[in-house]
RNA sequence: GGGUUGGUAGCUCAGUCGGUAGAGCAGCGGCCUUUUAAGCCGUUGGUCGCGGGUUCGAGUCCCGCCCAACCCA
């Protein structure tokens, strides 16, 4: 990042060069007539084509060079001989850096081993790089340039470009499966005066003209619910949420969430969306319902199976891992038995949270092939219709895959008396906190639906066999340097 | 917040017991008109994360701090 190194200046000095000769060496434009790997596939001998690039790699052979040109799709080798472009352009092309852009015309044709590349006829600088890229064999490896600087990181590793490629494709294949299923894609505020819809500890900001502070939303939720009370049955929005806590392997404090709301469905059909849209888009990006995950070495070290999705309640899985009486013995022995099995209990938890914490600690990180987590107790979820067959439970699933929750998913709340009791109670008594218009929206009717969030992040990890969220977001966040 | 590991050339990494700072790639110069991690010869490049301390002498030992990764909270 220093100025001044000796390769920067190094660069700088055939910058002007290139000047002093009447090259510009910031092009406006230039226009390919196609990409590298378009190239490559149309082939026909003596073809004329023009491709634009970085250079990734050079190989001189004194009156003749070999350069490597990168674009998106991919890499073609052109071919450059001092006999057919002449001694200055020669001279010039073989003073480029690796790093440089440049657009470049000539014809197809195939070397002795075999590779389809092009001879050059004519080229133009059209970016002169002044740093130097990373090392071409070994990649960049320090993950502090990796994240900060990512567009090293995609330059150097192309299993990081891949990864971020599919990403999108993930997203893509997500809007397309949801808006065949007719929902409509909106947009609500990210910065919101009551911050509402989840747990958490929200980012403050300060709008200067108004005079007053905003949240940055921590879900979607309430704004998507008056949504299908104005009539907009179903509906979506894929944005960032933003909470305020701390970073770890799986945690950034902005993170894109996906949240669809159906009218007249319930936490069923919301099931059965999960499932089909993960399958869908798995199938569709990946081309395959098992992944496997590996490590560094290769070594595949677990395989998602998502041809089978298991059902289970929360309370059976809670006695599997806490001892079948764990529902029958008091309050008090609970917090000694969960102690005893290694989750941490804060003296302040609450009985069900204490049942939480076992779920979160001791179940949650085992639960890799996809498992739907039904009949949650309903203090966990406040915005959830009760289960009819069992009033202490809700109707909820959590879906976890991967041993993380990736989808939490409920039969909405749309009683606004019980509504409001619940967020009363919550909110434990503070007013400010309570959400008054979204209160007022379900007052004027909001009809039964089942509403989903799936944290697309955590989905990437599990799709694309990631183990840290860094590694599926562009730009994580880092402290300042 | 705690623990572990790491930070040395643009990049990837060595650096022994405390004794003149190393390699590969990249760069620069030379040879080479079908190479592809091109090759061969020569060569430049260092605030050893930052700040103190111990020592005749510190990349190396000690203390503090910064940043990152992982684990824990």
């Amino acid at each position: 990042m220093d100025e001044g190194n000796s390769l920067m200046e190094q660069r700088k000095s055939k910058l002007a060069a290139l000047r002093g000769r009447g090259l510009d060496p910031f092009r406006n434009k230039f226009n390919p007539s196609e990409k590298c790997d378009e190239a490559r596939s149309n082939y026909v001998e003596g073809r004329e084509v023009a491709v634009a690039g970085r250079i990734t790699a050079h190989r001189d052979m004194g009156k003749s060079m070999f350069i490597d040109v990168r674009d998106q799709s991919g890499r073609i080798q052109v071919y450059a001989q001092k006999n057919v472009i002449g001694d200055d352009a020669f001279e010039t092309f073989s003073h480029l850096d690796l790093g440089d852009f440049v657009g470049i015309k000539g014809t197809m044709f195939v070397t002795r081993t075999g590779e389809i590349s092009i001879k050059l006829l004519s080229f133009v600088i059209l970016a002169k790089a002044l740093r130097p890229p990373p090392e071409k064999w070994h990649g960049l490896a320090d993950t502090e340039i990796r994240y900060r600087q990512r567009y090293l990181d995609l330059m150097a590793n192309p299993d990081v470009k891949s990864t971020f490629l599919k990403r999108s494709e993930i997203i893509r294949e997500i809007r397309a499966f949801l808006h065949a299923r007719g929902y409509v894609e909106v947009e609500t505020p990210m910065m919101q005066a009551i911050p509402g819809g989840a747990a958490a500890q929200p980012f403050v900001t300060h709008h200067n003209a108004l005079g007053c502070n905003f949240y940055l939303r921590i879900a979607l939720e309430l704004y998507l619910k008056r949504l299908l009370v104005g009539g907009m049955d179903r509906v979506f929005e894929i944005g960032r949420n933003f909470r305020n806590e701390g970073l770890s392997r799986r945690h950034n404090p902005e993170f894109t969430m996906l949240e669809a709301y159906q009218a007249y469905g319930d936490y069923e059909s919301m099931m059965e969306l999960v499932q089909s849209m993960v399958c869908q888009v798995a199938q569709k990006v990946l081309g395959t319902l098992v992944i496997d995950h590996k490590d560094a070495e290769g070594k595949v070290i677990r395989t998602i199976d998502l041809t089978s999705w298991r059902r289970a309640r929360y309370k059976d899985l809670v006695r599997e891992k806490a001892g079948a009486d764990w529902f029958d013995i008091t309050p008090e022995e609970r917090k000694t038995r969960a102690v005893s099995l290694g989750a941490e209990i804060a003296p302040v938890y609450e009985d069900f949270e204490v049942t939480g914490a076992i779920f979160e600690k001791l179940i949650e990180p085992t639960l890799l092939q996809p498992t739907f987590v039904t009949h949650l107790p309903k203090e966990l979820v406040p915005l959830a219709k009760l289960s009819p067959d069992d009033p202490s439970t809700v109707e909820v699933f959590e879906c976890c895959i991967n041993g993380q929750e990736i989808a939490p998913a409920y039969t909405e709340q749309n009683d606004p008396i019980e509504q409001r009791e619940r967020l009363q109670h919550q909110a434990g008594g503070e007013q400010q906190k309570l959400d008054e218009d979204f209160l007022i929206a379900l007052e004027h009717g909001m009809p039964p639906a089942g509403g989903m969030g799936l944290g697309i992040d955590r989905l990437c990890m599990m799709l694309l066999g990631q183990e840290s969220i860094r590694d599926v977001i562009l730009f994580p966040q880092l402290k300042p340097k």
